[in-house]
DNA sequence: CTTGAACATGCAGATTCAGGCATAAACGTG
DNA sequence: CACGTTTATGCCTGAATCTGCATGTTCAAG
């Protein structure tokens, strides 16, 4: 037997992570295994309440028309390069805060099973993702939860983030603008994205590539306060001059 | 003996760090001894728990079948009866707090849609679950993330409880037993359930019918602080006296 | 309504598994 | 050393699991 079926079965409720959907044509060509065996895949999936099963395949079990999930489908791959590159940067030992957004939930995902850190985070989603990690500790930052983010806002995230010193905060950033820095859609994400700028030691921008150059109404804060920015290999060269310049390092997934 | 039984399995240990997967076949042709061997090595490291035994060989443990998605599939309908029965006791402009565990995030699902209230909690899980409700708004509990239970413990939790009045508190317990009262496993969770209980005008406990008369090592608080119990139909009827002689409303599910 | 794809069900072959039993080595004790 | 006990292993048998195929049914697009 080439593959276990426990296993096969994760690697499907992947799929469905990824994809917000999977064909059972689709599982059948990639698992090389009959379509009966796919079919009863997902049907025992379903019973175990882990998908929704439909003609033709299945979907995620919350019917998930929600604005995070819808996102998460909008160019999966780049979000998945970017986040594999950003996870290489973290270290043993280290303190790390994760901003919320389907990015960052990438990054989760992709950090090295046998990292040992603590970190620190205002995203149910993301901390879900790392609580079976042995080596690390999760702390969630309290707050009011924004509903299309799935991130906690408010006086008492940011309070709970002024007194926390990290060694690298990831920031999925919404704009990122040469002269108008870092940006956001929200008032409240802001004062929580600048809390946990401000006591970090580095600062690492994830952002698609064509995030770069857009700016988005709230201001968080100024282009000096990045150190590094992942982006993906689809950026035009020279756009990436004036963060060069500002003396931000350029990391290419 | 070539191999040392100890050691054989220390490196069946290893071969799953490596490829995170084993297949019992491969183990019988690299090791040199019978397949049942290696099914009693497989056998044993589970139980030990150590790894997670499947069809023809074994993965490793917290892989995908965390604790938290495995216990969700005991009893489903019993714990879905009882969320549905518990949803019916929360009004318009309460202020509500949800407890973590499998039971009340069926009771978040439960939640009429046009629901309007406050709900606190101190799980991620939950908290997702709510945040599409228009009506609600969602706060998180910070604190420090039990991988296990998925919920916040520790100072900031319990600081961030105690300010709080609410209505009515929701509370997953794993032993409610008429003496000892309500019991818990775990004494970071204790502390949290604890102030959650302080401050609230009405206390529902939400129990499978297995967990009453039964107690776990810490005692969260005395029976006569729980207002309400909800448990499913199958209980016996006697084993309801001594919570309905300690003026405790039982509500069947 | 028609039709092809997808589906559930039952079945058979192959593999894997669990428990009982026998053997042999390692261990502890007098 | 002699003896009984424990442990590890392999073999056996019946049971369980997994998979693919055949059959008839249901679905949904045209």
């Amino acid at each position: 037997m080439a593959m276990l079926t426990d296993e096969r079965r994760s690697l499907i409720l992947d799929r469905l992570r990824e994809h917000g959907r999977v064909l059972a044509a689709d599982l059948t060509a990639e698992l090389e295994v009959s379509p009966d065996t796919i079919r009863r895949d997902l049907r025992e999936l379903d019973d175990a309440g882990r998908l929704r099963r439909v003609h033709g395949g299945a979907l995620p079990r919350h019917g998930d028309a929600s604005p995070f999930s819808s996102r998460a489908r909008r160019a999966p791959e780049a979000k998945a390069s970017i986040a594999r590159r950003a996870a290489a940067c973290v270290r043993d030992g280290q303190v790390v805060i994760l901003d919320g957004g389907t990015t960052t939930l990438e990054l989760a995902h992709a950090l090295p099973d046998t990292l040992r850190a603590s970190v620190i985070t205002t995203s149910p989603p993301v901390a879900i993702a790392l609580a079976d990690r042995p080596g690390l500790t999760v702390t969630v930052v309290g707050g009011t939860l924004r509903p299309h983010a799935l991130v906690t806002v408010g006086a008492a995230a940011v309070d709970a983030l002024r007194v926390i010193r990290a060694d690298v905060v990831f920031l999925g950033v919404c704009g990122l603008h040469p002269e108008i820095g870092v940006t956001t859609a929200d008032l409240e994400e802001r004062h929580v994205k600048a809390a946990m700028i401000d006591g970090a030691a580095e600062v690492v921008a994830l952002a698609d590539h064509d995030k770069l150059g857009t700016a988005m109404p709230v201001v968080v804060a100024p282009l000096t306060a990045v150190t590094r920015l992942v982006t993906d290999a689809e950026v035009d060269a020279g756009a990436l001059a004036p963060y060069r310049a500002a003396g931000i390092e350029v990391l290419l997934a």
